[in-house]
DNA sequence: CATTTACAGACC
DNA sequence: GGTCTGTAA
């Protein structure tokens, strides 16, 4: 494993608000123009500015009436305003469309900001050389740069001598397909972007920024002792900022080149292990970063300052602003919610206020159960007013911010069950709502450890022999006989895609929270029974360690079972899957995981039940039912319609899920559960064999 | 009185 | 969980 492994591509939008005011009004395209917000004070602060505005001297940072100074024929666009807040929502659904078009060239995508994103096109980038049939001509890299050399002579270098160098043959694939990711964002957006395309993160970064807009540059190893030499620290990512300033007076200096004359050791007199290897390999180009793939933020949030004499006096005032604040705050989750199936749980409500003339900023976070703005309104002046209504009843806020966050995947589960293998670790599949994967979650009895598989039906059809094997192998002999053979698959294409195809169009439905008994071991909050005490006398039981029941005992592997799914199920460790294009496995932690005891006596494989369900029902004597309009078993029958009450239970759990934030009583998950647990019956019986 | 806003992460 | 800091556009 070498630091030139990998081929990482930043990519830059150029100027990003200021291109996309261009293409919704093309008459700007080649004149001056800035974005500007709030035009109050100065004709607004701008907040970006285009090339031909650059080029007159505008920038960043300048008012309004200064840009218009320095260059009377800009276009100053101000940002749109919604409730009196400045609404940036134009420019980051134009961010999502870049990012979507991005994606299409690689998982491995790191959204940085609104209009910057980290790709690593390692495996695109290895396919091409070992695919290549002919040497990279200059006109796949037009708008290409070398840092150090000229493109042609990199090129060149390539070839010319005998030795190859790998590492620069993968650059210069990567600046290839780079250009071919610059061409299909303008294509399918219109906006044009500069890249970096390097080893590593930062490096990538860097480049990106030396030729813009609308190029790229690529930064091979043997550029960055020369780009290095002069090299301000503070162009390096992260040493932007005070740690980059203090790097200066502790070091006392002032280029990246005079950084690498300080050994590991002398840097570890300074700073903390991370921080001292962390400098010690950026002086050399190398950054061990990897690119983690992140399409959404991890929260949303809003904020307001009130400078000066604008500061919130009245609890009008103040009660006005949060009610704009959480307004665009439930606007944003909501969109949020359709395009990523997840809701925030928390939100944390912080302000900054005048105690003495000092600044004093506080927060306070609480639950979200539900997106309704009055709601976190009130929430977040109950505790504005706790926190900062003064003695003579009025505020002094300077700044309020609304941030959520603590998301969620909210997809519903629409089947589980799981099975053994006679002495192999436990497993689970789940099917998510509006998605073509399952997920095998594997129990790992010994380490108390599962890891959480997503397979795409689509395309592994090993992993369905992978079930077979296990079921085979398992104690239950009749299994073989009630699942395809590999030929049968074949045919039919995957046969758990076949299953989940035939659930959408009703063929069947899915097992829902299969196998246990629903009257009484739902939530184990809700058995009213004595502990140690059972319903039936005649039946031996055994004393459940889970929920302290009687249970009886040929029912308590599957009982234990149930738990287990419960948990897996509340334990919401989903990760998201929805960009996942393959297989994903992830080990993880789970401490909470209850130990079971293998043995040699269990009962009959679940999943064989669960690929029963799915056999055709061809039978002459069946029985449509009411509710789906289905033919079922006669001797089904009765269990069948335990099933459909089963999945109305399913809805409901999905739906407490759903509202399970720390705060919600406990009581009234209960009753609700309750009340449907008091309709119902045995639900496992569907699946024993009859 | 004036950058404002957004987001992540570290520390206790 | 609360607070503060850092970073960057």
């Amino acid at each position: 494993m070498s630091h030139t492994d990998r081929i990482i591509v930043l990519v830059d939008m150029d100027c990003f608000y200021c291109q996309v005011e261009e293409n919704l009004n093309p008459q700007f395209k080649g004149k001056p123009l800035a974005v500007v917000q709030y035009n109050t004070w100065r004709g607004g602060g701008i907040i970006a500015v285009n090339y031909p505005a650059r080029d007159r001297g505008v920038t960043r940072h300048m008012r309004g009436d200064e840009a218009k100074r320095k260059c009377p024929e800009i276009e100053l666009v101000h940002v749109p305003s919604v409730r009196d807040k400045a609404d940036l929502t134009k420019y980051r659904d134009a961010g999502k469309l870049v990012a979507a078009v991005l994606q299409t060239f690689t998982p491995l995508l790191q959204r940085a900001s609104v209009d910057e994103a980290y790709l690593d096109i390692t495996d695109a980038v290895t396919e091409r050389t070992n695919m290549a049939t002919r040497e990279i001509q200059r006109s796949e890299i037009k708008n290409t740069h070398v840092v150090g050399c000229e493109p042609l002579e990199f090129l060149y270098s390539l070839y010319s001598s005998g030795l190859c160098e790998d590492a620069n043959l993968k650059l210069a694939y990567g600046a290839v397909i780079a250009e071919e990711i610059r061409a299909a964002v303008l294509q399918q957006t219109g906006y044009t972007c500069s890249a970096g395309i390097a080893h590593n993160k930062i490096l990538a970064k860097l480049a990106a920024g030396l030729n813009k807009p609308n190029q790229q540059t690529v930064l091979p190893q043997s550029g960055v002792e020369s780009l290095f030499q002069n090299l301000p620290l503070h162009k390096i990512r992260s040493l932007g900022g005070k740690f980059g300033h203090s790097l200066t007076e502790d070091l006392g200096i002032t280029t990246m080149a005079e950084l690498v004359k300080f050994s590991e050791k002398d840097l570890k007199k300074r700073y903390d292990e991370k921080t001292a290897i962390w400098l010690y390999n950026i002086a050399r180009g190398i950054d061990l970063e990897p690119v983690t793939i992140r399409l959404v933020s991890k929260s949303i949030g809003c904020c307001k300052t009130f400078p000066g004499r604008s500061a919130l006096i009245t609890p009008q005032s103040v009660l006005h602003w949060i009610g704009e604040l959480g307004a665009e705050l439930v606007e944003r989750l909501e969109k949020d919610l359709e395009e990523n199936n997840r809701k925030a749980r928390q939100v944390t409500v912080g302000f900054t206020h005048d105690v003495n003339g000092n600044d004093i900023s506080t927060s306070r976070v609480h639950p979200l159960n539900s997106y309704n703005a009055k709601k976190i309104t009130d929430d977040s002046y109950a505790i504005i007013k706790k926190l900062c209504l003064k003695a003579d009843g009025t505020f002094c806020i300077k700044s309020i911010s609304f941030n959520a966050g603590k998301f969620e995947d909210c997809r519903n589960v629409t089947a589980i069950t799981s099975f053994f293998k006679s002495d192999g670790p436990y497993k689970t599949i789940r099917k998510m709502e509006a998605s073509e994967r399952v997920e095998i979650l594997n129990t790992d009895i010994d380490e108390e450890n599962y890891s959480n598989e997503t397979v795409d039906l689509n395309e592994d059809a090993t992993k369905l022999t992978f079930y077979k094997d296990n079921c085979e192998n398992a104690s239950d002999d009749s299994i073989t006989d009630e699942i395809p053979t590999v030929e049968e698959r074949s045919t039919k294409g995957s046969f758990f895609l076949q299953y989940f195809e035939d659930m959408k169009n009703c063929q069947h439905e899915p097992p829902v929270l299969r196998d246990f008994d629903t009257s009484r071991n739902l939530e184990d909050d809700d058995l009213l029974d004595t502990p140690g005490t059972s319903k039936d006398e005649d039946v031996p039981t055994e004393l459940c360690e889970e929920c302290h029941q009687s249970i009886p005992i040929s029912e308590m592997m599957s009982h234990k079972d149930h738990h287990l799914a419960l948990q897996i199920d509340k334990e919401e460790k989903l990760t998201r899957k929805s960009n996942v294009p393959t297989i994903t496995i992830k080990a993880k932690e789970n401490t909470k995981s209850k130990k079971r005891k293998c043995s040699d006596n269990r009962p009959n494989c679940t999943l064989t039940k669960f690929l029963q369900s799915t056999v055709k029902l061809q039978e002459e004597n069946t029985q449509e039912c009411p509710q789906c309009n289905r033919r079922i078993r006669k001797s089904d029958f009765d269990d069948h319609l335990d099933y459909h009450v089963a999945k109305e239970l399913h809805m409901e759990i999905n739906d407490i899920k759903l509202c399970s934030a720390a705060n919600v009583p406990k009581t009234i998950k209960k009753s609700k559960t309750t009340k449907t647990v008091s309709k119902t019956r045995s639900v496992i019986s569907f699946f024993k064999p009859s």
